[in-house]
DNA sequence: AAAAAAC
């Protein structure tokens, strides 16, 4: 049995919460409008301003130990930063003044091992060595220990669980690396705080995509099989077997996962109740919340839900998070939400070694990938191949399977059924090699997954009129992401071929201060040294 | 110039 670390500070009692802003629809308002601009708005109060420039220092309880520094490098820099009640900001601006000392407080650890108090505005939170430490019903315990066999909390499972669970339930905005956990987080946030009494929504979380969702409720339900908490996924059906949504019931499920159209029509046709609703979550946020992502669904969720629930709990998850929307998503939640943010720096999965293979034509790609990778690949696990578009997905998949290979494709012009129906043979592990455009760069869990191909590389489509493509940085980490889940081994192999390959890789690893290892010679040995590299083969 | 959701 583990000793159970430091759980007395939990009995202090917490003070009572500040007075709140909860007005986070209006201020998602005015961004709306205000999209890019940057001036301040009125009587600036120094919004939590970036925590590189204000790092500070950690808050913590004199008579505890100072956090212990572990050198495994995946245990990397989590900053803890709460944005303050205005309030709170007066009276720290003005003892700051007279102590001269940096008005903004932001709060950053770096690693710890058992158990690290932080204290944000004035609520103390102790981070949990054991699940026991989060007061979870036994029920959930079970589902967590039996069913998805975990042994204690990953270190965003530590640090984030309190702030979620925990009163007064202040907005989250939390990021964490691929593959650390984050999916637990947020459902453990929504099992724990439904009241099993009450048969209406009470949590609903919101996906980018298809697949995702049904994955998220496929990680409750088994979580919370011995619950009895009831979910509904609401992604597109369709519509040969399931009733249209105007001749449903209204939803009595305690738990909504869905996709943003399915949600917003369900809400709209009064099917979807948000009066009740405790706890609304964005997975991968970043890209929920983005201009050129799901920004105006989401905002228009989260009004419909403010105009009738002012006290709902919101929840921000990503692996990335871009300065550009980082500014904008958090103005989104309410004034004094906690976060949680990763250095760029550390984000680059270090347990995924990446490597680049320079092929002189188009055409080479794919010889690179039947006579190399498809030779070594059957003994390393399964394969996930991005490719950019739709279209050079069915081409791909056509010149693979026409040459006798098996692999599948899955991209967001099949249908439904198919979609569903290629992603449960991966999972299955009927089928090994899974090409896919980046409706799967984002999220999907599939632990099998050791080798990602990037047959291209991730450009951003921005607005701009510049001839110079730019990786989409993002992207890219979320595609490696697919290898190594849960700290475990993996390889990328980045087919490049022209100049605007070069560049565009370069600026990869620039921007992750990462060096991309060249395959330079053609022979199978060299790719059996790399994936040994990696870890992949003896 | 893409992909995602979904009308």
């Amino acid at each position: 049995m583990s000793e159970p670390a430091a759980t007395d500070d939990k009995t202090s009692s917490p003070p009572p919460p500040p007075a709140q802003h909860k007005s986070w629809a209006d201020e998602a308002d005015d961004d709306a409008e205000a999209a890019n601009e940057t001036t301040a708005p009125t009587t600036a109060v120094p919004s939590s301003s970036s925590p590189s420039l204000n790092v500070d220092e950690l808050s913590i309880d004199e008579n505890k130990k100072p956090p212990k520094l572990l050198d495994d490098p995946e245990d990397s820099n989590i900053q803890a930063v709460r944005s303050l009640s205005l309030q709170s900001r007066l009276l720290r601006l003005a003892i700051s003044q007279l102590l001269n000392f940096s008005s903004a407080r932001v709060y950053t650890f770096l690693t710890f091992v058992d158990s690290v108090q932080v204290t944000s505005g004035d609520t103390p939170y102790t981070s949990a060595a054991t699940f026991e430490d989060l007061n979870l019903s036994a029920e959930l315990l079970r589902g967590l220990y039996v069913e998805m066999r975990f042994q204690k909390p990953s270190k965003i499972q530590a640090i984030s669980l309190p702030m979620i669970l925990n009163p007064p339930h202040r907005d989250l905005i939390a990021q964490a690396h691929n593959g650390s956990g984050k999916t637990t987080c947020f459902v453990l946030g929504m099992l724990s705080r439904v009241d099993p009494s009450v048969q209406a929504p009470q949590a609903l979380c919101i996906c980018p995509t298809r697949e995702l969702a049904i994955q998220n409720t496929e990680v409750l339900r088994k979580m919370g099989k011995h619950t009895g908490i009831s979910s509904e996924c609401a992604v597109p059906t369709d519509s040969r077997d399931s009733l249209p949504i105007q001749k449903r019931e209204p939803i009595k499920a305690q738990v909504v996962i869905g996709t943003p159209g399915t949600i917003k029509k369900w809400i709209s046709f009064k099917k979807l109740g948000v009066t009740r609703l405790k706890i609304l979550v964005f997975d991968e946020a970043d890209q929920m919340l983005a201009e050129d992502g799901f920004k105006d669904d989401s905002l228009r969720i989260m009004k419909e839900i403010e105009k009738f629930n002012s006290s709902c709990q919101v929840l921000l998850f990503s692996a990335t998070f871009n300065d550009i929307v980082k500014n904008f998503v958090e103005r989104t939640v309410k004034k004094d939400h906690n976060k949680l943010f990763v250095k760029k720096e550390e984000l680059s999965l270090d347990a995924v070694k990446q490597y680049k293979v320079r092929c002189p034509d188009e055409l080479s790609k794919i010889e690179v990938i039947k006579d190399y990778i498809f030779e070594l690949g059957e003994n390393v696990g399964q394969t996930i191949i991005f490719v950019r578009t739709r279209q050079s997905a069915k081409m791909l998949h056509k010149s693979l399977v026409d040459m006798g290979y098996e692999v599948t494709s899955i991209q967001g012009a099949l249908d439904h059924e198919e979609r569903d129906k290629i992603v449960k043979e991966f999972r299955d592990g009927l089928t090994q090699v899974l090409i896919s455009t980046d409706v799967l760069a984002r999220g999907f869990d599939q632990q099998q997954v050791n080798l990602v191909i990037n047959y291209d590389l991730p450009i951003k489509h921005t607005a701009e009129y510049t001839r110079e493509f730019e990786p989409d940085y993002e992207v890219y980490l979320h595609r490696v992401g697919r290898a190594g889940r849960f700290g475990r081994k993996g390889a990328v192999f980045n087919l490049i071929y022209d100049e605007k390959d070069e560049r565009l890789m370069s600026k990869i690893e620039n921007h992750f201060g990462t060096r991309v290892s060249e395959v330079r010679e053609k022979s199978v040995e060299d790719y059996k040294a790399a994936l040994k590299e990696a870890g992949l083969l003896q």
